[in-house]
DNA sequence: GTCTCAACAGGAGGGCCGTA
DNA sequence: TACGGCCCTCCTGTTGAGAC
């Protein structure tokens, strides 16, 4: 139920997919010669299509999961894991809700005093499948077939780079929640710097990916990058203490674009409050004027 | 020639809305 | 209520540039 993501839970994807209402040739590629595949592989040089059928599966299937994921962490602190949260004060509409947010109360209509953390995902599947007599059989890691899975895309981590923005940018009401990219893959080394940039910004809290062993025959793949801005979890406690580390401490997401002289004069009255919650709360509030 | 990366293109599915 | 059109989000293959 609450695992992180394996061989076993893609297995379930397409298990469950064909029993309730998939062909298998809306899940797989069939090659020149019969094969029904989940992606092409990389020695494959017959004809090829672009399957789409499966893509609102996976999706589906992989927002589900992460609710499943969260579900249990969440009910222990009296929360609820939500999928599809729609808050119009912070950019979550009807036609661009949160994926999946851990929230103080069920509803898919939240105020965004009663969002604790938004999560967006991006994973699909990472192995490659062949579908042989009902059966199927694993024939390799995402480095032998041709596709480009979840967060090892760069429109992928675009998008939810993008995604986060736009909330975060909808108002100061998102300021205090944040935000997570949750996937199944690694993330590629030119994105290293650049996901730790974001965190230190304040933008978007972690890019977590799921799936502890996503390469076959222990091969190597990044466990975090140096400022933990992407990590990969290994298992459920190390998940979820990184989910307690971050929602423990309320915190606030501030921007600027100010002078050194604006700036200075800002801290010097700031500094003139009592406490240093006070003093920062004054630092926001001129900030943001 | 091969590999990696970013940008682009594209179809399926689903929700919403106006119209008959 | 049913239907069609529009738009958005989903994921994946293709293409071209650059590095080696």
């Amino acid at each position: 139920m609450y695992e992180l993501w394996t061989k076993e839970k893609e297995i379930e994807f397409f298990r469950q997919s064909l029993e309730n209402f998939a062909e298998p040739e809306q899940l797989f590629y069939i090659s020149d010669n019969g094969k029904y595949y989940a992606y092409w592989p990389k020695s494959y040089k017959g004809k090829k299509f672009t399957l789409q059928s499966r893509n609102a599966l996976i999706g589906n299937f992989t927002e589900k999961y992460s609710v499943d994921l969260l579900q249990n962490f969440a009910k222990e602190r009296n929360l609820y894991a939500v999928q599809g949260v729609i808050c119009k004060e912070i950019g979550l509409t009807p036609q661009s809700p949160s994926d999946v947010a851990i929230c103080k109360f069920k509803s898919r209509e939240q105020k965004a005093e009663d969002i604790v953390a938004i999560f967006e995902v991006k994973m699909s599947i990472v192995w490659n499948w062949e579908y042989r007599n009902g059966k199927l059989i694993c024939i390799g890691d995402y480095k032998t077939h041709q596709g480009n899975p979840g967060l090892l895309r760069s429109d992928s981590m675009l998008k939810a780079i993008g995604k986060s923005i736009n909330i975060r940018v909808s108002g100061y009401k998102a300021s205090k929640i944040p935000i997570i990219i949750l996937g199944n893959t690694p993330i590629t080394e030119s994105y290293f710097n650049k996901v730790d940039h974001l965190k230190k910004a304040g933008i978007i809290q972690g890019f977590w990916s799921t799936n502890p062993n996503p390469l076959d025959n222990n091969g190597e793949n990044i466990k975090s990058t140096k400022h933990k801005g992407f990590i990969r979890f290994d298992s459920i406690q190390e998940l979820y203490n990184a989910l307690d580390e971050l929602l423990i401490e309320e915190m606030e997401f501030f921007s600027s674009m100010k002078s050194k002289k604006q700036l200075g004069q800002i801290i010097e009255i700031a500094n003139r409050e009592a406490t240093y919650e006070q003093k920062a709360e004054k630092f926001l509030k001129l900030i943001r004027e």
